[in-house]
DNA sequence: CCAGACGTTGTT
DNA sequence: GTCTGG
DNA sequence: CCAGACGTTGTT
DNA sequence: GTCTGG
């Protein structure tokens, strides 16, 4: 799954993974539930970069602080009502160079940090939808997507964030929604690396460059 | 008809 | 233990 | 996902 | 909002 990950990858690079233009922004080592994280939508046929509250929160949701979703089940997400409409009219890229997973010993918890071979910028499978609270303000939120895990999760849990390759990016974008589900699957293990962090990463109030600086196991 | 659910993960 | 906040 | 709060009254 | 259970 994904709860935690990472995006410090210079504006430049983002720009050439997504082809779009994009605004200066922060590096962050440390997004967290309910933050607010960029992703590309489609607006018609361009691709266009937003802002979102990292957790979906239904579209029919009264309370007045819901917690939302931080993750969809690929496999179901085409016919969960919380998450339907979304999958099938409000599909985004999530970008990404890194997501955390803990490992549990005795009573520690020891984050680690998954990240692609190279290191580099990549995209998660994301939707989005635009929660109104009782009070009447709009909020846009969004789900990554997840699916099982490939053997870099093993010792964590079984299912991991989906990773849409750059030459999938307009299909996943355009759909339609019924075309999608071989790309809703895991990322190869072999292009993939895993390591140890600080446990500095485990407050969400921590975010500083030392998050993502591997350690020995 | 109305009421109540609507979700994910990990852990035991 | 359980809920909320990030 | 993990961390941190979880409560009341009166006084400063 | 929409579906399921009673």
């Amino acid at each position: 799954m994904c709860y935690r990950y990472t995006l410090a990858t210079p504006r430049a690079d983002l720009e050439k993974l997504f082809g779009i233009v994009i605004p200066e922004l922060p590096l962050r080592f440390n997004i967290a539930l309910t933050q607010i994280v960029p992703a590309v939508r489609l607006d018609g046929d361009t691709r266009v970069w937003g802002e979102y509250r990292f957790g979906l929160i239904p579209r029919w949701t009264r309370d007045e602080k819901p917690a939302g979703f931080g993750n969809a089940r690929s496999e179901t997400v085409a016919e969960k009502p919380s998450f339907r409409d979304a999958f099938r009219k409000r599909r985004c890229l999530v970008p990404a160079d890194g997501f955390y997973e803990w490992e549990t010993v005795g009573k520690q918890k020891l984050p680690w940090r998954l990240t692609l071979a190279d290191g580099g910028p990549f995209a998660i499978a994301g939707i989005h939808e635009t929660w109104t609270s009782p009070a009447g303000v709009e909020v846009a939120t969004l789900a990554l997507l997840t699916t099982s895990a490939n053997a870099c999760l093993e010792r964590f849990h079984d299912r991991m964030p989906v990773i849409i390759d750059p030459a999938q990016h307009d299909r996943w974008l355009h759909g339609p929604a019924e075309t999608l589900g071989e790309l809703l699957v895991p990322y190869p293990a072999e292009r993939m690396k895993v390591f140890r962090v600080d446990t500095r990463v485990n407050s969400p109030r921590y975010d500083a460059a030392d998050c993502v600086t591997p350690i020995d196991a």
